[in-house]
Order: C-alpha cells, then structure tokens, then sequence
DNA sequence: GTGAAAGCGCTAACAC
DNA sequence: GTGTTAGCGCTTTCAC
C-alpha cells in the first residue's frame, strides 16, 4: 500500500512529472511548489520506487557482493570495506553468498544483474567461461582471481607464500608441506607454484597435501597426514587450516611450534586470539573491497545506454586494470627453528642468500604493487 | 545490450505476450512454440528482468537480511540457514551490513524495501517506533528483539543467562559480574533482567561491567575492572567479550578458570577453538534464520495487493506470531569452582536448589518453546 | 493458443 | 516552471 507518485500529485494538485522532477531534480521545481510536495510526500510516507526508477534510468545505485563463503572470516573486513567506499558513493552493496558452490554463483549473479549497477565477484569458483558470459550480462569485477579481459583485484599470494616458504628455510627447515585449499581456487594455484619454487631453490622439499576445505575442519583432518610425511614445517592454504591443523597436531601430541612450525595465510583476527598466535602472511583484504568497488564504479558518470542502441562490448570499456595488492608475512609464534638443529632462541644457519627481517622487526613486507 | 522480450519476440516471431508466457505459465503455450522461443532466447542469452516483472506482479521473490555487523561470528550461521530455507522456497537473499549504525540500518531498509518481497530484520538498533513505521512499507520479521505487533523470533538468552548463574553457583561462586553489550540491544536487557534475579535467588552478588562493544576488544578493555571488582566469576554478553576478556585477564596474570570462571553467549565455533575452551549459552541461531524465512514467507501464495486496491495493514497479518527459541548452556572449560573454596575436581556444595547435570552430560537445556 | 492493449511506478524529452 | 507524451521491460486481462 506505500504511496505512490500519483498519489502525491492528486495530493499536492501538480502533474506527477513535477513530484518526480522534486526529488530527482529539486532545483527545476519552483521552491513553494517543492516545499508543499515535499509536505504531502512526507504526510503520505512516500518514497520513490527504486526499482520502477532503475528501469529507466539504468542505474540503480546498488552494487552486487557475492562471496564465496560468508563464514570465512577472511571475507568481512573486505565487504565492510566495500560498503564503506560504496557509501562514500551514494551506493548501497547486497551481499550474496553461494556457500562455494558455483551453480549457486550463477544463479545468484543473475538474480542481483538486474537490480545492481555492477557485481563484485569474491574469490569465484565459476569457470572463466562463465564469468565472462556473466560479464556480459553485467559489469563485473573479479577479486581474487584472474580472467584476462576482465577488471581483476588480486593479492600477490605468490610472493606471499615465497616469503613464508623463505622464512621457513631460514629457520633450517628442508622438509616441508602445503595444505592445498579448494581445487578451483586461484590463491591455491598461485601459492602452489610459489611455494614449489621457493623451496626448490632453496633445497628443500615440499610435500603437497590436500586439497581440502578451507575451514578448520578441512585443516585438522589432515594432522596425521603431516604427522607421517615427517615435515618440520607447514604452509597452509589460509589461518583456518592453519588453526585447525594446529588443534589437531595437539590431539597428536605434537606440538607448534617446537615439533612443527606452522605458516597460514590471511591474518584474520583469529590468528592473533589462538595459543600458538599463528604466523601468517596477511593479505590487505579491505584495500581488495575498496579498489574493487572503486573500479566499478570508475565509470559512474557514464550512463548506461537506453532505448535502441547498443551497449559498449567489454572490449571496449576503457580500463580493464587488473591490480595485484602486496601481501606480508607476520611472523608470530606459531613458527620456530627446525628441531633438533639448534637451541631455543639462537639463529640457524640460513639457506643462503634468503636472508629475513632482524628480530626487532615483527613483520617483512612481501610482494609487490603492480598494475596493466 | 541484454536482449529484451521484445528481442526473443522478433527472433521467433510471436508476440511479446507469448514469449512473457513460455516463461511464466508455459503450459499456456503450445508445445511448438515454447520449444522455439526457448531456443531464442537461449540463443539470445535472455532473461527476463525481474525487476521490470516484480513492477507488475508485486513480487521479487527477493529476501533482504539486515545484519547489524556482518563482522561478528554469530550471524554468519543465521545468514546461511536462512539463504538455505529460502532457496528452498525459490527465494534468494541479500544481505546487507549496518556496521550497528541506526541510521545505516534504516536507509537500508528504505533501499531494499522495493526489490525485495520482506526484510529480516535482525538484531536491529532501531528505535521501536521506526521499526513499525518501517513494517508499513516493507513486511517485516525481527529478530532478537521483541516488538509487539510484529513478527518476531527470539532467543531465550534470559533462560541461558539463568542457566549460566545457576550453573556458576553450583561451582560455588557469590560474587559475580555480568559483561554488559551494546545499549540498545534487547538481548543485553533480557540477560540482565535474568542473571540479576538467578543472583540474587542463589544469595550472590552481581556487578554489572560496560555497556562496552561486543567484541574482543570491548571485552578485553574490561579486564582490569573485573580484577578489581574482586568477582571470581563473569558473564559475558558474547562469545567474543568472553574471548576478549580472557586475552585481557591473561595479560593481567590472572587464569581462567583457577582464578576467574569465564561464561559467553553464542557458542560460535571460535569458542571450540580458544584455550580454555569457552562454557558458553549456545543460541539457536540456525533455527532462528530458518524460522525467519517462514514467518515471512507464510504468506508466500497470497498476491500483493494492485491496481487501486489497497493492502492489508499489519494488523491485517493473520498472524503476527512470536517464537522465543530455547538456548543451551554448553559447559567447557572457562568455568571451575571457585578459588579457595574446595579442591579441584572435587564437587563444590551447591547454592540449594539449584543444581546441575550430572557431570556425565557436558550440556544442559534450558529455556522453553513459547509462541503466541 | 496467440495477439492487442493497458498499465506497474517512474523519468525524460518536448511543448507551452 | 509545469503539463503532456512516450516508454523502460514486463505481465495480464480480454478478444479472437
């Protein structure tokens, strides 16, 4: 029963196109007239229909979220980052979560396309086929993964995961492992080679485990795997494997850091509450949500087309930046020199040329910014 | 550029009227026919704009969630049960983040309200006379608060609460200290109303801490005031204050649970995690999303009002039910017997009437099924 | 079974 | 400055 714009006219004795013209465009409308639309639209406890409104404009002021698992703790800092510099824009974010599930994906981006202005795409487990079929259909950004020809958002994982696999090697472990995440997941890809090139060249071995759900659940189930590969040191695909992993080597018996060293990857604000505190490479999540939204929004003043003509392809948006944030590794308790090889608290020989951060500095920053 | 009805309709060469049926009454439409405007429009990669539908037919077969702090581990289990019961009834959910700003919450709300066919609203910071202003235009279903005349579903935390005082009593605790959330929280009144009373009954004594943010940090920052306030034991308003103040507690020197019992509310999984594992009131929040979506949902056959009818009022509703769900104290390791008191493991003499589980049984129901 | 016409709530030329 | 007209993409009578 909400009033409608008609309403308002037969309410104030104006045309409707001067109720719209009072709230799209105030300064067309004679200011008493405005003034006593104005009073019968607050009276009537009208609002504008958006939706009715985005048909025709083409714009809808919303921007569409869809994450892969809102459970996660890795994705809140990015959505209140999102809805914060969307805000500062007049817009407003729906968050979708597809449970990782890429049917669910699909179908939800095209429920949001219609009713959004863009949508953030978070860590996709879609194929690139589809999301470029998507991208069609709907100006998408892509955090977390690459398509080439899309706007992407990514965090450098790769160099992320060099410097853990280093900092590892520099505490004289040679036998190591990686807990594999999701297979269709990118970050998994990228600290995979990383990680296998890293330890190479530092003549060690890595050991891959997995892949597993990235929850604690997917971390833990995979103790007694690690357990009988005889690694001194782990690097696991995010901080819940890494905490799950921990809580089960503690049902093993073992302990981290003094048996097994442990590496996640996030820096969610659990790794900093468990007991060991986990050392991680910290991904700059917020900064994702922002310059994600940022892109999106790029074009803001360009209006959508209308009527017979044809939409600019995606080959011809202007920019298709796809950005790489830098990453850090965190160096906290969770890791500690190889058993066995030194005492406590003195410094193992290095594996060469990797050298790390002095002791007073808690944290090397990693990775670099780059952009196309 | 999506293709529109009109589209499809020129390629098979029926009317825009057919094509509107192949998709929404099929079985109106010869077989024929059907099977080549499908083809077309596949080929066209049409879909009908659910918005520019949801205009005529009243319905978006869309759910808004509004979320007072998507940061916050309790929601996410809430947000997930009710995406699953929607889906089941073919609805999709957006969510959106207030960051537990009032006025953010009602924008959104106004946002949402056309494109969405009902908003859960839930732990809102509203005040009560905006929340019903606002179930005039939108149907509305609160959760964790109760607002007369509208739907609402709640937990029992006043059960939970008592639960826990009872249970801190049996460990022979008499001085007590209750964790105070966010002002405006509804819960954080039922808490205190509740676990001042079970206090006061058991011949204890309760100091009331905060209002301070319901997180870690909120909790922590409460660390020095519980060792001076001299109580052996605390109730928390949340998991994450109960987690916070344990960090907080440990950097004081001061042990959990030798020196001080900790309790939290929630049960999220972080509370599986920490050392000591937290004793908790585990909230149905599952449930409460579940049941949400079918208090919204119920009238889910009937049409919305068109044309120039007017629509039910709510207190129209045919039913405007309230459902308080039943909490469940999850007894870990945070709570022991009071310091000084008795030997460790030994079974502290209980406060009278008030007793526990057998030591057996790790968890306890409290808290009854109420509606109305 | 299909087409024609009206209209959901609103905005955007174009007159006046 | 305001009313008129057309129409966004779609559904839904009502004829035929």
């Amino acid at each position: 029963m909400p009033a409608t714009i008609r309403d308002v006219a037969r309410a104030s004795g104006v045309h409707i196109s001067t109720v719209s013209r009072t709230f799209s465009a105030p300064h067309l409308v004679n200011p008493e007239t405005r003034v006593r639309v104005l009073a019968c639209a607050e009276e009537l406890g009208y609002r504008p229909n958006r939706a009715a409104r985005a048909l025709i404009t083409g714009r809808t002021h919303n921007i569409g979220l869809i994450i892969a698992d809102i459970a996660n703790p890795f994705f809140p800092p990015l959505i209140k980052a999102a809805e914060g510099q969307a805000r500062h824009r007049d817009y407003h974010v729906f968050v979708a979560d597809t449970n990782e599930d890429p049917a669910a994906e699909e179908e939800l981006v095209h429920a949001l396309a219609k009713q959004v202005d863009g949508v953030l795409l978070c860590s996709p487990r879609m194929s690139n086929a589809l999301i470029e079929q998507v991208s069609r259909e709907v100006p998408v950004v892509v955090i977390n993964r690459q398509v080439t020809g899309l706007p992407c958002v990514m965090m450098d994982v790769g160099q992320g995961a060099r410097a853990a696999i280093e900092h590892l090697l520099g505490l004289g472990h040679r036998q190591l492992a990686l807990l594999g995440g999701p297979r269709g997941s990118w970050t998994n890809q990228q600290m995979r080679r990383a990680a296998g090139a890293a330890a190479r060249s530092g003549g060690a071995e890595l050991t891959v485990l997995g892949p597993n759900p990235p929850t604690e659940t997917g971390g833990s189930a995979l103790a007694t795997q690690v357990r009988d590969s005889g690694v001194s040191a782990v690097l696991a695909y995010n901080d819940l494997m890494a905490i799950g992993l921990i809580e089960g080597l503690d049902h093993l018996g073992i302990r981290v850091p003094q048996d097994v060293s442990v590496v996640g990857v996030d820096d969610i604000a659990l790794s900093r509450l468990t007991r060991p505190k986990l050392t991680t490479v910290a991904t700059p999540t917020a900064a994702a949500g922002r310059t994600a939204v940022d892109m999106l929004l790029q074009h803001d003043s360009e209006l959508r087309p209308r009527g017979g003509g044809r939409a600019a392809a995606v080959g011809d948006r202007r920019t298709t930046a796809q950005v790489m944030l830098q990453t850090e590794l965190v160096i906290r308790d969770s890791t500690g020199p190889v058993p066995g090889r030194s005492r406590p608290g003195s410094v193992p020989d290095g594996p060469g040329p990797h050298r790390l951060a002095d002791p007073g500095s808690p944290t090397v920053t990693t990775g670099g910014v780059v952009a196309s």
